[in-house]
DNA sequence: CAGTGAGCGAGCTTCCGCTTGACTT
């Protein structure tokens, strides 16, 4: 072997080689192959900062794999990404494989062609320290923040909790818009749309009065006012105006487009981009480049043309503007764009639809619009002379772009729709068809999604296209905050509708603002992010990161020294840890919630060790309290007392059921009936405050009858289905579903497969197929 | 598998950013 190339990713890896040719071999790094030791802090904060480096357990094989690779190569050459990562990636590789710095090739591309590639190999430099060090200093900032937080908040708070510069701005984000919308209040207001025709003609024509109403008094006072009188076009004005397209796709564009028009989570969205990465259909999914190679360029000129025509194309170069892009690899793009569609499973297939069309119309002309505008005046003696009620038309002259592709809001209001405006002359006389007036209400501002989420952190310059996913769901995991639907509270509206001289008044209920798929902090989000608001209000600073990022920059520019940058951070930082943990008081977010009745103690909901409770009684007594588990749904700052005295129902007995008492209560693994020291699980709806006898019984049957069921079937297994080179070749049923064993060996069947009935060929001929259904023994 | 919460004290938890493949019976 020649030349050993080293990249981050086997997908891409398998792309290169073919571009470089036999005397190359490429191998992959899968990412960073060594880290900070992650049991410790692995700083030595005394010792100039050091950091102690591990190879992790998973990725010793492959260094080791890499290791032989090295000393059968002439050349070795690093190639991992245009980043500080990346470079520092490039170090470790370095250092672990210990590689001469003289002779170690470094190179980079940021697009995968094949002249890119080759550019590149004729352009080799070597690690370029500064940028190392920059990452070091961001991975360290990064440690010393989650470490030296998270265990205050432990002997604070509760165990187990964490903080990070990420995670902590995230949450602060979700309760500070909660505390908005507490804050909100919705008020209502008359908004008055009109009916009109043209004195000579039935087309209808809907307009709008330029502002709204307070009150339905005013409202009707308005609507009064009205009758008798006549109306005429005051102004026509048409104005040309243009749209254009989005730009081409980042991670964090297609997490909200994905989210939008698909309803994807922004875990499925990676999830399904990775598959379609790994088939070769679309280009690297984590990026925050909006950038098109040249090729990619031409290609989209080339379809564009031959699908929709020359007048179609407009060549784009988009600049990136997020905070702290790094560009190491291209937008998000199909590999062909002659391929409008893949043939693969469904989310796939959607998803490369939208990256292609996204594409596709980021290299297309702007649609040309002409929009209208008409004023319409009130005629005649009538107090509303000064009120101007208005339309708006909007009518495509030529599409471009929008023939493929068109961007959603995250505004429920739809954008699209050409509305047409008949073109009257000005002084036009109109007849009032109807008119009405609707009580509406003002709406808070809206909670985040998963999607909107990661768009203001990546307004903010917080976090990276590879940790948006894995933030959020750090944040959900720790309970910080719920992802959940809930419905809007039935709002009572009254409408008045002017017709033919007479006012008529209707109420009606409309259903609240609704909202599905949004992000709720917890109590204890909220009790952890007050908490570091209090204590750490530096890190929690919206424009930390931001400042931070500055510092990387002049560490990668080479004007100023990592150490010292992390050293006049550190110093201060761990004056307030060592404050914060001797003066600050254990918070517990601790409610009184009133007087037990029945033994005349107070009653309290807080947090717990195991999560949020209700107490009867104090603590630091004698005499030791009662405790109680708040169910799902309950919180901290809403339940009542007469909730909280409801979850001390708790272990029911009801009845006896073959002589034995049946008993209900919620364990670790949720609710349950014990029946005979025997354990069942309720049901998904089955409330075990609620729960009657007749249906416990109905509970411990059907698990009977499973069980039974079960153990008939296992009666058959293990199964022979034949035997081959005097090995039996046997089916059987596991927790994971059927199975064969042959020689030592599992293999997993598909569900359409019958262990019973399978033939020994065609068993066989699943355990000679070299597919992943193979399963290993550890 | 089926609690806990006080208090005692052992030992555990935790960050962000690169990257995929684990693989049980």
């Amino acid at each position: 072997m020649k030349n050993l190339v080293i990249v981050e990713s086997p997908a891409k890896a398998k792309t290169i080689e073919k571009f470089l040719g036999k005397d190359y071999t490429v191998k992959s790094s899968y990412g960073h192959i060594r880290d900070l030791a992650k049991k410790e802090m692995s700083i030595d904060v005394e010792g100039n900062y050091e950091p102690q480096y591990q190879i992790s357990d998973e990725k010793r094989a492959l260094v080791s794999e890499l290791q032989k690779a090295v000393k059968g190569a002439e050349k070795v050459w690093l190639a991992s990404d245009e980043d500080r990562e990346g470079e520092a990636i490039a170090w470790h590789l370095q250092e672990t494989l210990k590689l001469n710095p003289e002779t170690t090739q470094r190179i980079v591309f940021n697009e995968i062609t094949k002249t890119a590639i080759l550019h590149a190999i004729e352009n080799p430099r070597q690690i370029d320290m500064n940028l190392v060090d920059a990452q070091q200093a961001r991975r360290v900032l990064d440690r010393l923040v989650g470490y030296e937080i998270s265990p205050i908040l432990w002997s604070k708070i509760k165990p187990a909790l964490s903080a990070g510069r990420v995670q902590s701005v995230a949450v602060r984000l979700i309760v500070e818009r909660e505390n908005e919308i507490k804050a909100f209040e919705s008020k209502p207001y008359f908004k008055v749309t009109a009916q009109f025709h043209p004195v000579d003609s039935p087309r209808m024509l809907s307009a709008e009065l330029s502002h709204h109403y307070d009150t339905e008094s005013e409202a009707k006072a308005f609507l009064e006012s009205l009758v008798g009188t006549d109306f005429k076009v005051n102004r026509i004005e048409t104005k040309p105006a243009h749209r254009t397209p989005a730009p081409p796709f980042t991670t964090s564009t297609l997490q909200q487009e994905a989210s939008r028009k698909l309803g994807f989570s922004v875990a499925r969205t990676m999830q399904v981009a990775q598959q379609l990465y790994e088939s070769g259909y679309i280009t690297y999914m984590r990026t925050d480049s909006v950038n098109l190679s040249d090729l990619a360029l031409n290609m989209a000129k080339k379809e564009i043309t031959s699908q929709y025509g020359a007048e179609y194309v407009k060549t784009r170069r988009y600049q990136t503007k997020t905070k702290g892009a790094q560009e190491a690899h291209e937008a998000i793009r199909p590999t062909d764009l002659t391929a409008q569609s893949i043939n693969a499973e469904s989310a796939q297939r959607r998803l490369y639809e939208l990256i292609w069309k996204r594409t596709v119309a980021s290299q297309m002309a702007d649609a040309e619009i002409e929009k209208t505008e008409m004023e319409i005046s009130i005629l005649g003696k009538t107090k509303a002379k000064s009120e101007k009620f208005q339309c708006f038309g909007e009518q495509v002259k030529f599409d471009g772009f929008l023939k493929v592709y068109l961007e959603s809001t995250d505004d429920e209001e739809p954008t699209t729709g050409e509305r047409m405006l008949p073109r009257l002359p000005e002084g036009t006389r109109l007849t009032l068809e109807s008119c009405e007036a609707a009580e509406h209400y003002t709406q808070h501002p809206p909670r985040y999604t998963e999607a909107s989420l990661v768009k203001k952190l990546e307004d903010l310059g917080i976090g990276r296209p590879s940790t948006y996913a894995p933030t959020i769901s750090t944040i959900l995991k720790r309970e910080y905050i719920i992802k959940e639907d809930r419905e809007g509270t039935p709002l009572h509206c009254v409408a008045l509708t002017l017709k033919e001289g007479k006012i008529s008044r209707e109420e009606r209920t409309e259903k609240g603002f609704a909202e599905k798929g949004k992000l709720f902090p917890t109590d204890i989000g909220c009790v952890v992010n007050d908490f570091l608001m209090v204590h750490f209000p530096n890190i929690m600073d919206y424009n930390f990161t931001a400042t931070v990022e500055k510092d990387f920059d002049e560490i990668a520019a080479g004007k100023k020294e990592w150490r010292k940058v992390i050293d006049r951070f550190y110093v201060p930082f761990h004056k307030n840890i060592r404050q914060t943990q001797q003066t600050s008081q254990r918070t517990t977010g601790s409610r009184l919630l009133g007087v037990d009745p029945k033994s005349g103690k107070n009653v309290y909901a807080k947090i717990g060790r195991y999560g949020t409770l209700v107490q009867i009684g104090e603590t630091n007594t004698d005499e030791k309290p009662l405790f109680a588990s708040m169910k799902k749904g309950q919180s901290i700052e809403t339940i009542t007392l007469e909730e909280a005295l409801g979850l001390f129902a708790l272990p029911r007995t009801l009845g006896k059921f073959e002589d034995k008492e049946i008993i209900v209560s919620i364990g670790k693994f949720g609710p349950y009936v014990r029946h005979n020291s025997k354990f069942y699980s309720l049901g998904k709806n089955d409330d075990p405050y609620e729960i009657n006898e007749e249906r416990c019984i109905e509970i411990i049957k059907t698990k009977r009858e499973a069980e039974a069921k079960k153990e008939e079937l296992k009666k058959n297994f293990p199964h022979e289905i034949g035997v081959k080179d005097g090995e039996a070749v046997l089916s059987n049923i596991g927790r994971f579903g059927p199975y064969l064993t042959y020689k030592g060996e599992n293999f997993r069947l598909s569900k359409d497969v019958d262990p019973l009935t399978l033939t020994l060929e065609e068993a066989l001929k699943i355990i000679e197929s070299p597919s992943k259904k193979k399963t290993k023994k550890k």
